[in-house]
DNA sequence: CCGGTTTGGTTGAATGACCAATCAATGTCC
DNA sequence: GGACATTGATTGGTCATTCAACCAAACCGG
């Protein structure tokens, strides 16, 4: 049942992390949330880094969007609006991480290949709104790189800031990516 | 030289905590790096949370800008530009202190306040900037969200990515803003 | 002008705790 | 009997925080 331990030790290191964050957390502890000896955790994760990441992968799987279109774009707003209210948890822990990944040569490049993953996919929904207009592709990386920083963004202050209005940040960033669409950048 | 000792000890723990990031930082070094016994800062800061949120403030009191007007929404970004290009020791220090807070009963409102009053200075620019294109004022909240939000989620993937293009995504960003200042929000 | 005293600043060693990672030993299944 | 899975004690550190002692300068009564 390795597959399973493995399983095991991610979901427990998950929900020990979302209670106390990074630092406050020890494998001793995730072991123990498991239901495990101290030594499994890293017979199965050479070190708290590499654990660390793939908890992140992991919880990710399930939040992944499926999304392309028209009205597809609208309808990803509309799935980033449920996802920034109820995965909380693994919001928080991504944030987190990404302030480790300043300074850990592990998470460091784990993080940055996340964000970039993500951000591309984002590239390819503006892609294919730009083509449906008709418009020039060229701004879509441009677009992209700040959809998806908007959307990083909304996800800190919702976690930081109960008062924040989060949905009306998101309606406010979709208006802004349309309306965009139609006015072309001015160059620098 | 009271004051003068307090300053040399944040100045110590902001090159410090620059190189080698929270959580690889310890007392003992900071107290080392701006040649003090340990002990001393202990004396001004009660404990390691509180000296990291006086050097956030401390960094940032050099940051601030002053901008308001009408091209100077435009002046605003291109401050925005220079400021991700050369302060990218505080805002690296920022972003780690933004996840660290996520869990830190200390940090947690400090970085809250922070963020907060970084936002509304947003919004009071987006409200004159709509005044004067004698707009509704109603949508200045959402947006100043979402610009705080782009600016942040620019930092961190300059900060995490070196391939990421800053420029352009600050230039889609102004594209943006502006442009929705013309196309008023569908509701939702 | 001068002893003594108070005060604020400063020291560095001691405390008590914690942790990631290792490893030899044990168990379990084929 | 061998490979994989699991144990938990051990190791070698690290750390934030506390504390008793030390120092110097300002202060004050005489």
């Amino acid at each position: 049942m390795s597959g399973d331990t493995r399983e095991k030790i991610l979901q427990a290191a998950f929900t020990v992390l979302s209670r106390q964050g990074y630092e406050n957390t020890s494998i001793k502890e995730i072991a123990e949330e498991a239901g495990v000896a101290q030594g499994l955790v890293h017979y199965y994760y050479k070190s708290k880094q590499q654990l660390v990441l793939a908890v992140l992968e992991f919880v990710c799987k399930k939040v992944e969007l499926g999304v392309v279109g028209e009205a597809g774009a609208l309808e990803a707003f509309a799935q980033t609006k449920t996802m920034l209210k109820e995965s909380r948890d693994t919001n928080s822990l991504y944030i987190q991480l990404i302030g480790v990944s300043l300074h850990d040569p592990v998470i460091g490049p784990g993080v940055r290949d996340f964000v970039r993953s993500e951000r591309i996919h984002i590239e390819e929904i503006a892609r294919q709104v730009l083509a449906e207009r008709e418009a020039d592709p060229t701004p879509a990386r441009g677009i992209a790189g700040v959809v998806w920083a908007a959307i990083l963004g909304i996800m800190v202050q919702s976690l930081v800031d109960p008062e924040f209005d989060t949905d009306e940040a998101v309606d406010a960033l979709a208006a802004m990516s349309l309306s965009a669409v139609f006015t072309p950048a001015p160059s620098a």
